[in-house]
DNA sequence: TTGACAAGTCACTATGCGGTGACTTAACAT
DNA sequence: ATGTTAAGTCACCGCATAGTGACTTGTCAA
């Protein structure tokens, strides 16, 4: 048995809680000021904390970041892109899941400012944290796209991969931009017109399936 | 009349040559490891310069960096686009002068690696010289896509950017990773079914103009 | 040839970083 | 109560950065 001797609300020594204090220090810093300037100083600063208690702790920065990415969810998985749906998928068509699909990913991870902000890290770094952030994010895409393999006509693979990495680029730049090609980056009417978009991509690219007329190429 | 005295092939002392080289020395660091890296002191080592001469000629990194966007064909304009074209304009239907237009532009962004690391940087952060590229990219692109605004059942501007931000995605994005939804990002067979995939959409977008006996949404 | 000015060099400050060793002191079991 | 363990503090190192002042020396014009 043991009782906490606190002051205000912050107990005086307690591993674990400095632990989690620095964890969440380093979603703060993140999702404040990105990946650049991440740094041990910053982080202990940040969570009120003496740096050496992060490496006693974790080790190192790598290691920190690898623990602290184990304890978040990063990256939307079936279920939850699935929630989005508004009928039971047993009574959506194929081309409907699809569409569900790709708008779903694009609203998830608009509602992740932790992950953007480590695809956008990704893009100028490459480690192992990068690599295996990467490696998770590759099954799970190709689990969810190869439902769609069928189509015939099409190239899904490239296709869909354009729908994901528009998406993405918009997402990412609309932390730094407001308007990118005429469209408000921040405005939710605007996110519907490239939700309809992709929609419409989808569409003909079902509609290409059922209507087997066009020629095929080698 | 001027003789210049030489050192193997560098002028001992010149302002104009000692600016040109800051200059490069920018470009080259640039192109090989990115913003993150670029200081007043990497470029002056790059350049084999002291780094007053940057304070001097410049001003400071602001300055240099401005003139060195000044000086450099960042983005490519219409004509370079059209470039691409294997047949005169006038002889081209609307659809393909669109798709000329979609996959040049990706051609013409994976030609030019340090575009692709100022536009890695501009999703980072903001600054004067981000938001002018910006602006000056802005207006090029408005220009280029309002060609096509005639389509009245396709929302030109979001599909575009959809391609456009998907394309330029999938080409920063090639830096550091080698798959992403199990495309190979720096295999030219792969791109080309990206840009198969693209000219797809816009097909797909000519042909439900040409074919209006689709419901309208609101 | 020489003098002036600018091109280029060097030394220095202040500041930040990642990382480490030695210390104090709070918490807990006995 | 007391000793031990570990949580937390502090001072320091080496290195890099941005920025500045004072210096030397090459170049050109008179």
């Amino acid at each position: 048995m043991r009782l906490w001797v606190c002051t205000g609300d912050r107990v005086q020594r307690n591993r674990e809680q400095t632990r989690a204090g620095i964890l969440d220090a380093v979603g703060h810093l993140l999702a404040r000021s990105g990946f650049n300037k991440l740094g041990i100083n910053a982080i202990a600063r940040e969570a009120g904390v003496d740096k050496v208690l992060i490496y006693r702790y974790f080790g190192g920065l790598p290691e920190l970041l690898k623990a602290f990415a184990e304890e978040t969810d990063f990256w939307p998985d079936f279920p939850e892109l699935m929630r989005e749906a508004k009928q039971p998928l047993g009574q959506m068509t194929e081309a409907e899941r699809a569409k569900l699909l790709v708008t779903a990913f694009g609203r998830a991870l608009r509602r992740r400012p932790l992950t953007q902000e480590i695809m956008r890290w990704e893009l100028l770094e490459r480690n192992e944290l990068t690599d295996a952030m990467a490696r998770h994010r590759e099954g799970q895409s190709i689990k969810l796209f190869q439902t769609f393999e069928g189509l015939e006509d099409v190239d899904v693979r490239a296709l869909a991969s354009l729908l994901a990495a528009g998406q993405t680029y918009l997402i990412l730049r609309s932390k730094t931009v407001d308007v990118y090609n005429g469209l408000f980056l921040n405005a939710e009417e605007d996110w519907a017109r490239i939700e309809r978009a992709a929609s419409f991509v989808v569409d003909a690219a079902f509609a290409k399936k059922s209507a087997p007329n066009k020629p095929k190429k080698g």
